[in-house]
DNA sequence: TGTACATCAGTGAACGCGCGTTCACTGATGTAC
DNA sequence: TGTACATCAGTGAACGCGCGTTCACTGATGTAC
């Protein structure tokens, strides 16, 4: 079978991209030492470099790795989706979806957006397109779009957060997610009703689970 | 002059706590071995052990540097100040005024937040006895004040953060100012015209400057 | 199917620099008389 | 005002462990014939 030994490579990978995010509830990855690494993730200390070059490389495979998840989690979701306030949120249910079952990894990911002074968020391309949907069709008040991007992503960003900092239970994290989306949706410019209604539906997906 | 030595240790105690923060810019203060700060800072390496003992308490001297910096002059500013929304908008414009005068001050602080996994915000407590002074006068929309303080302190934090990344001007981040207290307040359900005069009247403070 | 060879991933001992911490000393400031 | 002493902050050489990185080797998987 041609994929026998890429497998055992993705193995080692992932054992080591999965110990890094465990040791990171902890500590900062600048502070986890490659040996505690590769004693949690069971490999050899060679493997290390055999597959990220350097701690650098492995920090950046950390980011891409959650990045492209949560890109791909949220993308899915909101395939079939056309109505832009439903889209925009969206994004909010499925990051805090993606909190509620990847606690680490979401962690992991809080600590080293700050970590290169916030950059790219993942999901930030998408939210502004959203919002310029949500723009185009005056379902918002639209003053400036970049400040609409940066208040829904810190939004987001503050949502989940909390999520994971105090390990929130599915139901409790559904309340918070229709709280943000009403306050989040109206301090938009949304109307009221529409408002409300995406709020309690959202709310509630999130609450039962996907 | 009984303050003469305690001035000489103040002021290595200062230039330390200085290079910390200008070295930050760069790298997270666990990247920043203590050559480098005693370098910057111009004194011993000796010194640096004489006034924080270990490098955890550096850590710890710069995170309470910045947070009581911030607290003092956000209770200074509302000090004679009863309207609660203006003490919520009061705080969100002064912490914006810090950033602006205190550029790496400011991101060493938003590096430290999430490098202990976001805990205590500078100024929580603070949002927590407006917003409960705001339900209370019934001014804004109130469900649960534990999700009005997250998405107060979210704003706060995304603004500030914009603020440092791009190093805006005090025009450009007086107009993010005034598009995140008119998000903010409406999306707390303010009443309309209030949040507008606010709005405008606190981005006007301050682009003119304090 | 079997044998020989090539490639690719894994391993851990060894290396050596970097960096946090110590410490004996110097110099400055404050105090006693 | 002057001298002697106590205290306090500053200094940088020296230490030694920790940690990132290297490398020669082993073992496993894939391929040629």
């Amino acid at each position: 079978m041609q994929h026998t030994k890429s497998d055992r490579a993705a193995r080692t990978r992932d054992a080591l991209l999965s110990a890094g995010f465990d040791l990171m509830l902890d500590r900062s990855v600048d502070a986890i030492p490659i040996d505690d690494l590769v004693a949690a993730a069971g490999v050899g200390k060679g493997s290390f470099f055999n597959h990220f070059g350097d701690k650098e490389g492995f920090k950046a495979a950390l980011a891409i790795e959650v990045r492209g998840e949560i890109e791909t989690k949220i993308t899915t979701a909101n395939l079939g989706v056309t109505e832009p306030l439903e889209r925009l949120a969206g994004g909010m249910r499925e990051v805090t979806d993606y909190a509620l079952k990847n606690r680490k990894r979401t962690i992991s990911m809080l600590r080293m957006m700050v970590g290169s002074t916030g950059k790219e968020y993942p999901l930030n391309e998408g939210v502004r397109a959203d919002i310029a949907m949500c723009a185009d069709a005056k379902l918002i008040r639209a003053k400036s779009e970049q400040a609409a991007i940066l208040y829904w992503l810190g939004l987001c960003t503050a949502l989940i957060t909390h999520v994971v900092e105090v390990d929130l239970s599915r139901e409790k994290a559904a309340a918070f997610l229709g709280e943000f989306l009403t306050s989040g949706l109206s301090g938009l410019g949304a109307d009221e009703t529409v408002t409300r209604d995406i709020a309690e539906r959202f709310s509630r997906q999130l609450s039962i689970g996907s």
